[in-house]
RNA sequence: CGGGGUGUAGCGCAGCUUGGCUAGCGCACUUGAAUGGGGUUCAAGUGGUCGGAGGUUCAAAUCCUCUCACCCCGACCA
């Protein structure tokens, strides 16, 4: 490509609108454009990233013996609500209607047309397993959309799903999918680790999620600092603790004032930790819950729905806390006035003795309260965030550190959610109608792009890997106006293109300076620079974006040396480390 | 959804408090000249229904009402 007749526009000014240096570097570079909230266009320069980062993920797929399809991304609601999602789903799910007044949706993910083509032509375990993918722009409405590309509403992503007769043959082509995740990231030139995640509305059960590590990821995930255990913090698992405390009887104390766990138990000169406080939620089917957690915890909300049941939880607000018969500030499980609301207690709440807890009643607590004894909760599940430090729940030995990632990809099993709401069924060996295990599995197309920049930049622009990089190689003439440098570097560039290299040429009529500032906003990296100063020498000069290296090489020989960086570059990725 | 903020040229902004002639500045863009290995310089230009609608007024970018869009924070201790 000729940089004078190309589609490339750079800003020299940093763009208010982005507040992360990936977002920023991906705008001024003039890969990307907003076209409304969390919806973006592709301009070239993005564009070639996105067909190489999918090209690389369709080469691995195809390895790991995945078929790539293509479905379509406007869905007849039919099929969501067969699967139970099209209630289950929320307000993230785009609904649209056509001029008869039918429910469509713009596909936010996949499961229940590809389930459908599956159950059409699939009957017998005989064609078993197959995986289908296909790489597709998907709609999903986030509350709120930022980070440009990280946190998209509409996106491009890759999703395979796999069908298997068997728990074994999941297992087996889960882990199909996990190695060719590793190799797409290495081949990306990320460094990603994996950690335990909770699978959200998509439903199923194991599930891991590939993360770049990065001060500027959305989600906060704890590590093991002895073992190999990561986990999201969503998911992370936490340990019941035995400090029991000693028993008292139960006491009402007047707390006036006192609403806070902090200032009750420091009126109280009692330990947060041997308090408990009430969160109260709803979920999307209108049922009331009252969390309770020690009260130097935190509720985890993740956790917190999926052991209610619940999609959504929303916080109850004043007015619905006052209609529920309750008194902010003083709630309690004791003598619970509301009995339409059901009590989910923390585990490490299991072994306390005595706690401090409200009593539903303006301006008293009770102390002394004991589980079973004094209040009996609907259900005791681990529904508290792990905190930094913590004993790991793998090895009982580490402590937990907390970091933060970017989740670039997403693999889960499945099993039968979908094959069975949907009736998806084949015919096993003995001639028996059984529901397909499924396995799902996704990778953001452009988060990875995004999230190779948030890795790889500088303060002058961005630094691609090699294997996603634009362009390979950017020609730059240095001297436009000198008929041999012209005709030297003209001719350079139609032998490399004919060799098949991926070159952008850099032949506009300007000043150096605003040719390199713009090579190193754009990152390509191999930089080819013929400028009057060498060519004198019959010499030009032969750079690297990453490390700012120059070399002179002779005029006639670049081509060659050009093809050999090329190839040390790529070794270097492969060679890229594998957590 | 709650709170805060911003919409003035392609981008970044000033002007608005206290209404007043032809709405400015930097970058970008066009033309010319000089320059030519790190965003150079000089000169002359192009480009705006001031987000939209309504209102107040002799007069609105400026004041009022409504509306749309975008950004930030939050939706963790009741």
């Amino acid at each position: 490509m000729r940089y004078s007749e190309s589609f490339i526009y750079t800003l020299k000014e940093e763009q208010k609108e982005a507040s992360i240096v990936s977002h920023d570097l991906l705008l001024r570079g003039g890969f990307i454009s907003k076209l409304a909230s969390g919806i973006y266009n592709y301009l070239p320069l993005g564009l070639r990233v996105i067909r190489k980062v999918s090209n690389i993920v369709r080469e691995e797929m195809n390895r790991a013996g995945a078929q790539e399809i293509l479905m379509a991304n406007i869905q007849p609601a039919q099929l969501w609500i067969e699967s139970k999602r099209w209630n289950d789903y929320g307000s993230e799910l785009l609904r649209i209607k056509d001029r008869g007044e039918r429910d469509f949706v713009f596909g936010p993910t996949h499961e229940e047309v590809v389930t459908d083509i599956v159950r059409r032509f699939i009957k017998s375990y005989r064609d078993l397993p197959i995986n289908l993918y296909q790489i597709q722009t998907k709609f999903r409405d986030e509350i709120r959309p930022r980070f440009g590309l990280m946190r998209a509403r509409e996106f491009i992503m890759k999703d395979a799903y796999s069908f298997d007769a068997d728990q074994d043959g999941l297992d087996i082509s889960y882990n199909k999918m996990r190695e060719a995740y590793y190799n797409i990231f290495s081949r990306c030139g990320l460094k990603v680790r994996s950690v335990q995640a909770d699978s959200g509305s998509i439903g199923g059960r194991d599930s891991e999620e590939f993360m770049v590590l990065s001060s500027t990821g959305e989600d906060e995930i704890v590590t093991c600092d002895s073992c190999r255990f990561s986990a999201n913090m969503e998911k992370a698992e936490s340990i019941t603790m035995d400090d029991a405390g000693s028993e008292m009887d139960l006491k009402k104390v007047a707390t006036p004032g006192k609403q806070t766990i902090k200032d009750v138990c420091e009126y109280l000169n009692s330990d947060d930790k041997f308090s408990a406080k009430a969160l109260l939620y709803k979920n999307e089917k209108d049922e009331f819950f009252c969390f309770l957690v020690e009260g130097d915890d935190e509720l985890n909300e993740t956790k917190a729905a999926r052991v209610t049941g619940s999609v959504e939880l929303i916080k109850l607000n004043d007015e619905e806390i006052r209609a529920s018969g309750l008194h902010k500030g003083y709630i309690g499980p004791v003598n619970f006035p509301n009995k339409n609301i059901k009590i989910i207690c923390d585990e490490r709440l299991r072994n306390r003795n005595s706690l401090v807890v409200g009593a539903n009643e303006e301006g008293y607590h009770y102390v002394g309260a004991k589980l079973h004894r004094d209040f009996e909760p609907d259900l005791m599940a681990d529904i508290r965030s792990v905190k930094e430090n913590e004993i790991c729940p793998e090895c009982r030995k580490g402590v937990l550190k907390k970091t933060r990632g970017i989740e670039v990809g997403h693999i889960f099993k499945l099993g039968s959610k979908y094959s069975e709401s949907m009736h998806a069924l084949f015919l096993d060996r003995n001639g028996k109608p059984k529901p397909f295990l499924m396995g799902c599995y996704g990778i953001g197309i452009g988060r990875t792009m995004q999230a190779a920049v948030e890795q790889n930049n500088d303060k002058n622009g961005i630094i691609w890997p090699i294997s996603i990089a634009p362009f390979e190689v950017e020609l730059i003439s240095l001297d436009t106006r000198s008929e041999e440098i012209k005709r030297y570097c003209d001719n350079l560039y139609t032998t490399m293109l004919k060799r098949d290299m991926d070159v952008l040429y850099d032949d506009r009529d300007e000043r150096a300076g605003v040719k390199f500032n713009d090579a190193d906003l754009i990152g390509i990296p191999i930089r080819i620079i013929v400028g009057k100063k060498n060519f004198v020498n019959n010499q030009v000069e032969l750079s690297l974006r990453q490390n700012n290296s120059r070399q002179l090489v002779n005029k006639d020989d670049i081509v060659e040396n050009v093809k050999e960086l090329i190839n040390e570059l790529y070794s270097e990725i492969d060679k890229g480390d594998k957590i």
